[in-house]
DNA sequence: TAAGTACTTTATAATGATTCTAAAGTACTG
DNA sequence: CAGTACTTTAGAATCATTATAAAGTACTTA
C-alpha cells in the first residue's frame, strides 16, 4: 500500500473527506524523512511548486487547522508575526537558531529530565516544552 | 528618592527623554510587587483608567519596543494573535494556565537543572526557556 | 446510477494587531 | 532664547488570519 492510499485511509477514518487538495497537502507535509516546521506561507510556496493544480490559500488554512484539530499537526510558540506548525506532534523540545530563524527538534534523550518542583493547586501539567535559543 | 525620580534617572541614563508619557508607562509597568505579563492592549486599558491624560496607542507601541530594546522588557513566546511582554527580563520559566491564559513565573529554584546534551557545531546557547502548560 | 445532502473549495471581503507616515509638540543644548 | 533632535500623535497602510457565501465534490441511499 502506498502513501496516497494511507493518506486516504487516515483522512477518511478521521472524518475528513479525502479530497485531492488534502491529499496533496498530506504529501507535502508527511512524505519527508525529518520533522517539518513551517508557516502557512512556506507550505503555500511548496505546494505552488509541487502541484500542477493550484490550491487556494483558504484551503491551505482550512486544512492545516483541520489537521491541527485532529492532532496531525502541532502549533509552535514563537515570537514571530506568523504562526508555525510542526509535523512532530509529540511533546518535544526545540533549538531555535536565531540567525536563520530555523527550528531543530531535540530528542528527549538530548535533554536531561526536567523536574518541575512547584505545583499550582487544582492544576495539572499538560505539557513541558523547552525552547533553546542558539546563535553563532 | 521616589519612584518617579528613579524612572527619570533611568530613562535619561538610557538615552530616552523622560517624557510624561514614558513616566506614566513606567509607573504602570514597574510599580508592582509581582512580575507583570501583558499585551499592548492590556497596557492601553490600564493606562486609560490610571492616567487622566490619554496616551496614544502609537506611543504605547513606541515605548514598549523602546523598553524592550533597552532590555527593560522581554517579549514572550506564546501562540496567540497578540504579542506578550514580561517585566521580568531575567532568563526564567513559565507556567501557562490554559484555562485563564495567564502566565506565572517559575523561580529558577522551582525547576531542576536543565541539561542540554546535544550541541550544534558553531552555535552557542543564548537562552533556555521552559513553558509548562497547566489546566484544571 | 441518480438524487439528495453535507462537506469542501474558492475568490473575495473583513478583521485586527502592528507598523508606517508626516506633522505638531517637547526636551535638551549652547 | 534659538536651534535641533527627539517624541507624540492621528490616521493610513500593511499583512496574516478569519469570515462569507456561492460553486463544486464526496458520500449516502434508494
Ligand atoms: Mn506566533
Ligand atoms: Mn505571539
Ligand atoms: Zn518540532
Ligand atoms: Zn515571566
Amino acid at each position: 500500500m502506498n502513501n496516497k492510499e494511507n493518506f486516504i485511509k487516515k483522512l477518511r477514518s478521521s472524518g475528513l473527506r479525502p479530497t485531492k487538495q488534502r491529499i496533496e497537502i498530506c504529501k507535502a507535509l508527511y512524505e519527508r524523512k525529518k520533522t517539518f516546521h513551517f508557516t502557512i506561507d512556506d507550505l503555500n510556496k511548496i505546494l505552488r511548486k509541487k502541484s500542477k493544480e493550484k490550491i487556494s490559500l483558504a484551503t491551505i488554512y482550512n486544512t492545516v487547522y483541520a489537521f491541527k484539530n485532529k492532532n496531525y499537526l502541532k502549533e509552535i510558540s514563537l515570537n514571530t508575526n506568523k504562526t508555525y506548525f510542526d509535523t512532530n506532534v509529540s511533546n518535544h523540545h526545540h533549538f531555535l537558531d536565531e540567525n536563520s530563524n530555523r527550528l531543530i527538534d531535540l530528542k528527549n534523550s538530548d535533554v536531561g529530565k526536567v523536574k518541575i518542583k512547584r505545583k499550582i493547586p487544582g492544576k495539572k501539567i499538560k505539557s513541558i516544552e523547552i525552547l533553546v535559543r542558539i546563535s553563532d
